[in-house]
DNA sequence: CACCGATGTCCAA
DNA sequence: TTGGACATCGGTG
């Protein structure tokens, strides 16, 4: 695991995905699979995991459906999880404990 | 070819 | 409402 050579043609698909998300806004898996015309978030989600980009890409943008903050660095809960909360604080996305603060953010609105 | 992985959705208790 | 299992897509071994 662990492949950061060459992003392969769905990575790079992901990435421009993430680019094309303004600030102070976050987008689903579920959403961005479907942009991507996939039916599994977990291929998005896996994408992301190896994130060769990181974190010149904005993986930490991309949140659960459920409204979760979801993972990040591979990890779905722990200080890297709150690194991601961080950042998306900074851009004005605020979370409640372990929720989205404002789901009026949600992209594909 | 087989198993794992940042999820999602459905069914059962 | 909460927990468990299955379904789906791609990547890596």
């Amino acid at each position: 695991m662990k492949i950061n050579k060459e992003p392969t043609a769905f990575q790079e698909r992901v990435y421009a995905a993430l680019r094309r998300i303004p600030r102070g806004r976050v987008i689903t898996y579920a959403r961005l699979a479907r942009t991507l015309a996939c039916r599994s978030p977990r291929a998005v989600g896996q994408a992301l995991r190896c994130n060769p980009f990181a974190p010149s890409v904005p993986c930490h943008r991309v949140i659960s459906s459920n409204l979760t903050p979801g993972g990040y660095q591979g990890k779905t809960s722990g200080a890297q999880l709150r690194r991601k909360l961080a950042l998306l604080k900074a851009e004005g996305v605020l979370f409640t404990g372990n929720r989205l603060a404002d789901p009026r953010q949600l992209l594909g609105k």
